[in-house]
DNA sequence: ATAGGGTTAG
């Protein structure tokens, strides 16, 4: 017999494409195909083998050729139907596979199981709930009901258009499950936040003795980032190991997410050191950590490697890059970040866009932000509320006003974020009513004040000078359930110190200990500036001596502390302290332990550290350093070399630092130029009462009783506050009646008197004098005993 | 048929 005689029929090329389909070989398929067609019409116009080839290319991912030969087909049955809209499926083409599902309809073909997947697959992407249930309907009219595929098909298409409950309804009512079913349902929550309900039907998956997969372990440890769900995700992270499940890039980058999200920074490198590949995704995660823990450097050494890997960065990585600008305020990088952007065309993502104008808001770039906010054609909520805090964060709250109707106006309803934008807008601006207004407008309109809420007005009123207020609105807070923050905490302690109230300051200190919070370092620093400042430095010190691990934050106010009350040799002692103990002092260190020496008048020593400041420490002195050295300069009666240190100085003035040689002419009769420096500081400072207390002392020091007492009118018809140092204008103005009254020297018994007078007056009015008013109170009744006789 | 990453308020 000869090898001729073998009649090779075309359902054998069939076979054999449907094996090429199995193997994904692309290249033996086409020699295949050659064949066919070399073969002539008998086999290369056979349905069968039309068929096949359509399937062949569709599975290889060949469109053009696929879609071509489905042109071409004079039968077009259920299997090239099927091999097409799962094509179009896979290319995410699914508005034509939607229109295939219709159109093979039309042509009185009936789609089967194997279409209704792919159908159901569109619907989730494109969310058209409203099909997706018209298939369902066919569905189940058909009969495929009974179908795995389809019914998990279902599941996820219920999921990815957010209706959960009948996701569940289709997951509940299948007799067969397998585990994609159930990785559908878990899937489905987890994408919908639902991250608990996720976990529980993991356990339950457990306890029916389903094996996980990849994916169901990936989705598992989502929902355990999205919680902070710790045991969970590390009983996650070992089903992986335990099951040897591969560690792939979706895996692996769900591990890494789990461990960033609950600060695991260590754990999440040696995952990432472990992957053998590594894409964009896994980058970008380790990336995005390292910038949420302002690690910045590290996150972009990590941009410098993946480059050297031959990954470009895509806009998740620009999002992190431009993040990291925002929160250093590097507008250098910044600016590189959004000209890469502009480069690549990735400013037309909104995530992009919004971080570009965070990171210039963050910058103190705000027109900036506003021309790439104007420049963007697609706005969402966080696009709108990243440049409403921007105008919020630096008072400008006409324009966060009008940015919040404007929104409203697009479309775009505002959420709790937005209103507590424009609340702190307002609380920025010293317009504390229409702080309070809109406070009570968020709830009439029905949203629910949230912790930052709170937080925002309790922090803006201490800070405005409203802390009774903020001390009420601390117990409204506890009232409506909320438990506090650590920044609320140390925003009522700010208010106490306002007042300032020892005793609201002890209640305070009480709650924290009630409610178990534990003393972290911001709760205990802000609790010795609150000691400090109203009057108890036994008790400031009480709570310093608490910590039993010091960081510098506590020194500093501590150090801050003993400045106040005069204790420069306790504030040098700890300084000295700190630097044995390894920590290098800060910017803030200085102005504390500067402010020591000056209140104590060592020039000395508050020179000395001036100097080492810049020449060992290398630091670049601030204003309140300056501040400083000017008022040791002014104290020693240099003011000559004070006002020369104010003109060489590398900024103008500030108020405080004009008020501080303005005192300094008080103590030294230096009227005239005191004259001179209030002119510019009330052009400065109009509503600063210190300016007008030291300009007062200084008219007192002269003995200008009448101006004295024309300063305190003017106080008064500016409405600004009275504050300890307005007891010193008095003092003078009792005093000059003292004087004046018989002409004869005041008796230094009847001074004294009155000055205890002035005290319990001053704690009358609900402030607790300090050592230092005292002091100098009575330092300063001395001298003028002296100049009077 | 199912899977991973980035943005806003104190």
């Amino acid at each position: 017999m000869e090898f001729e005689d073998f009649q090779i029929g075309p359902e054998i090329y069939g076979e054999l494409l449907q094996g090429c389909v199995y193997e994904r070989a692309l290249h033996t398929g086409q020699q295949i195909h050659a064949r066919i067609l070399k073969n002539g019409d008998f086999f290369a116009k056979n349905e069968y083998v039309e068929t096949k080839l359509v399937v062949f290319y569709a599975k290889c991912d060949f469109p053009e050729v696929a879609v071509r030969l489905f042109h071409r087909l004079r039968v077009r049955n259920v299997f090239s139907w099927a091999a097409i809209v799962g094509l179009q499926c896979r290319m995410g083409f699914s508005e034509d596979a939607l229109l295939g599902f219709i159109e093979m309809q039309e042509n009185g073909v009936f789609p089967d199981n194997f279409v209704l997947p792919n159908v159901l697959k569109a619907c989730g992407s494109l969310q058209l709930i409203g099909l997706g249930k018209g298939v369902h309907g066919y569905v189940l009219k058909m009969g495929f009901g009974a179908c795995v595929f389809v019914s998990s098909s279902l599941v996820d298409m219920y999921g990815k258009c957010g209706v959960l409950e009948d996701a569940r309804k289709v997951f509940d009512s299948m007799v067969e499950k397998n585990v994609v079913t159930w990785n559908s349902m878990i899937v489905g929550y987890v994408q919908n936040g639902l991250n608990q309900e996720a976990i529980d039907v993991f356990y339950d998956m457990r306890v029916e003795g389903i094996e996980p997969t990849r994916v169901t372990v990936a989705s598992f440890l989502s929902a355990s980032a999205n919680l902070d769900a710790l045991i969970e995700g590390k009983q996650g992270h070992a089903i992986a190991i335990l099951n040897s499940l591969d560690l792939d890039n979706i895996l692996g980058s769900s591990i890494i997410n789990f461990y960033s999200k609950v600060g695991l920074i260590e754990d999440a490198e040696l995952v990432f050191s472990r992957m053998l590949e590594k894409d964009v995704v896994t980058w970008n995660l380790l990336i995005s950590s390292y910038v949420q823990h302002h690690q910045v450097g590290k996150a972009l050494n990590m941009c410098h490697l993946m480059r050297s890997e031959n990954l470009r960065f895509d806009s998740v990585t620009l999002s992190s890059i431009l993040s990291a600008s925002a929160v250093t305020s590097n507008i250098k990088l910044g600016k590189e970040g959004h000209c890469y952007c502009i480069r690549r065309n990735l400013e037309s993502d909104v995530v992009v866009a919004n971080s570009i104008i965070d990171m210039y808001a963050k910058c103190e770039r705000i027109d900036d932000a506003r021309k790439v906010f104007d420049s963007t054609t697609e706005r969402d909520l966080v696009l709108w509320n990243t440049l409403l805090a921007a105008y919020a964060q630096v008072g400008l709250s006409g324009e966060a006003l009008k940015l919040f109707y404007q929104m409203q106006f697009d479309s775009v309803p505002p959420n709790v974020i937005s209103w507590n934008s424009v609340i702190l807008g307002f609380l920025r601006n010293g317009q504390v009513n229409e702080a309070k207004d809109m406070f009570s407008q968020m709830q009439s309109l029905g949203f629910q004040p949230n912790l930052i809420t709170w937080t925002t007005l309790i922090s803006g009123l201490a800070q405005s000078g409203f802390g009774y207020e903020a001390i009420l609105f601390f117990q409204k807070m506890q009232e409506a359930g909320i438990r506090p923050s650590i920044a609320s905490i140390t925003s009522v302690l700010l208010a106490c110190t306002d007042i300032p109230s020892l005793w609201y300051g002890r209640a305070i200190h009480g709650f924290i200990t009630r409610h178990e919070f534990c003393l972290s370092v911001p709760v205990a620093t802000s609790l010795v500036d609150m000691y400090a400042k109203c009057g108890s430095i036994d008790e400031a010190k009480k709570v310093f001596h608490m910590m039993s691990s010091k960081e510098l934050p506590i020194y500093n106010a501590m150090i801050s502390a003993y400045a106040l009350h005069g204790q420069a040799v306790e504030a040098l002692a700890l300084f000295k302290h700190l630097q044995k103990e390894g920590i290098e002092p800060d910017s803030i260190t200085f102005t504390s332990i500067l402010s020591a020496c000056s209140h104590a008048g060592l020039v000395n020593e508050g020179l000395n550290l001036f100097a080492d400041m810049v020449s060992k420490h290398n630091m670049n002195p601030i204003m309140e350093h300056y501040g400083c050295v000017v008022s040791l300069l002014s104290r020693c009666g240099n003011l000559d070399e004070a006002l020369r240190l104010i003109l060489t100085m590398p900024f103008q003035p500030d108020a405080h630092i004009l008020g501080s040689l303005l005192t300094a002419c008080r103590e030294h009769h230096e009227i005239e130029l005191g004259e001179y420096l209030s002119k510019h500081l009330f052009k400065l400072e109009p509503s600063n009462s210190g300016n007008y207390v030291a300009l007062s002392n200084a008219y007192a020091a002269a003995g200008r009783w009448v101006e004295v007492s024309n300063m305190r009118d003017l106080m008064k018809v500016r409405g600004l506050r009275k504050n300890p140092g307005c007891s010193w204008i008095q003092t003078g103005g009792k005093l000059n009646v003292f004087v004046a009254g018989d002409g004869s020297h005041p008796k230094t018994e009847e001074i004294y008197a009155m000055l205890a007078m002035l005290l319990s007056e001053m704690r009358f009015m609900g402030y607790v004098p300090i050592a230092s008013n005292e002091e100098n109170l009575c330092s300063r009744a001395q001298k003028f005993i002296h100049g009077f006789k």
